[in-house]
DNA sequence: CAGAATATCCCCTGAAAAGGGGATTTTTTG
DNA sequence: CAAAAAATCCCCTTTTCAGGGGATATTCTG
């Protein structure tokens, strides 16, 4: 299998996005375009009968995020290496997009060349990270890990930010208001915020919701 | 000069971007692709010796807004018509470049069809707004304007969402707290929410900090 | 299967925010 | 320059939040 072509499988909604690809991948002697999908669904339909070598991989995609899209790829097909691709330069979106089993992370201003080193690095099974990515994800670790948020508390944090009180999230839930304010507390404490709207600012800056 | 060939300049920093539009719209008949740029200044060059009959232009560039870049060529020259195009879709960015001169909107997960008849209706003076930009712009219509915050307000709200108090901000911009809470109180009356959570959420939406 | 993590529930106190009212001074702008 | 808008300040009450404590089920996981 040494210099085998290299299947890649592309998930973007954008058209224009993905005949970049095809126009810059197409001629690639290396690489085989061997599909495309514009939606979560349809990708993960898709390797349901076929599979791939590397997926590129846009990380805003309609239907689901990347994160979780990610998450559940490498769990079904470890074998498929992802190569994030994104307009944004979050730090902690790198993070954890790695987190979730990425190989690699390249911002949509990336080149040719670049792409292609991300293509080939990734096949390998090691990991490239674009400058730019990079140097989020350090600044991002400097300060300290993204915490991990339980899925109740994601979906007490949402209501929160919708505006609910704990009261009416408590009877939305069908649980005591107790229990709300445990959760708006660990919450708190876990981001290390101090009330209300730094929690739901830290929140959004960090696509915890 | 009728069914001429339409000379079509691309400015968009994303080189996966660019190679979309060049194959995409690289084999039209009645298109030519006169140029590109990858910043606002290399555009802004190009057309002191150059022109165009259409720019497709990114709002995302690198060194200056779409909305600025828009409004300096439409005043420099007038006959080039601006197909905005984006990956967002908030209303109040489709409503103040129209207002700076552009003749279209496109989302960036236009399709080639969609693009080229955005080329084409602008290209003829007339206006383009793909389905969802139009929609936007009418959501932003109905639920009254982009509510205008004032500069003071802004400041306190940027307070607020970093998690200081009342008092906090109070000492920090020596005013007394009331003053605070006055101006807290005239942000969640304005922007029609009913506590801190959804006013910092709102706020981070709609771009307003 | 045992420990860890999560989710559930309760107590208390004091601080902050929300909701209502009104008022004055400064600044902007037609 | 006068009206409109913005910024400043104060009163009141009720609700919600923050910070501290602790406790018991359930579920996940090594």
């Amino acid at each position: 299998m040494f210099n085998a072509t290299i299947r890649v499988f592309i998930v973007d909604d954008h058209p224009l996005v993905q005949e970049g690809m095809r126009s810059l991948l197409g001629n690639e002697k290396g690489i085989e375009l061997c599909g495309y999908a514009m939606t979560a669904q349809s990708c993960l339909g898709y390797f349901i009968n076929n599979s791939a070598d590397v997926i590129l991989m846009d990380i805003n995609l309609p239907d689901m995020n990347g994160i979780d899209l990610c998450k559940e790829i490498k769990t079904k097909y470890p074998g498929i290496m992802i190569l994030a691709l994104s307009t944004f330069n979050q730090g902690s979106y790198v993070t954890r997009m790695m987190e979730n089993g990425a190989s690699g992370y390249v911002l949509k201003n990336a080149d040719k060349k670049e792409l292609l080193e991300a293509i080939y690095e990734v096949n390998k099974g090691r990991t490239y990270l674009s400058f730019e990515a990079g140097q989020a994800m350090r600044k991002d670790s400097e300060s300290g890990q993204i915490p991990v948020i339980t899925r109740r508390e994601k979906e007490i944090l949402i209501l929160i930010a919708e505006g609910l009180t704990n009261p009416e999230i408590a009877s939305k839930l069908f649980v005591s208001p107790s229990t709300v304010d445990s959760h708006r507390k660990n919450l708190l404490a876990k981001l290390n915020v101090k009330n209300t709207a730094a929690l739901v600012k830290f929140a959004m800056d960090h696509q915890l919701m």
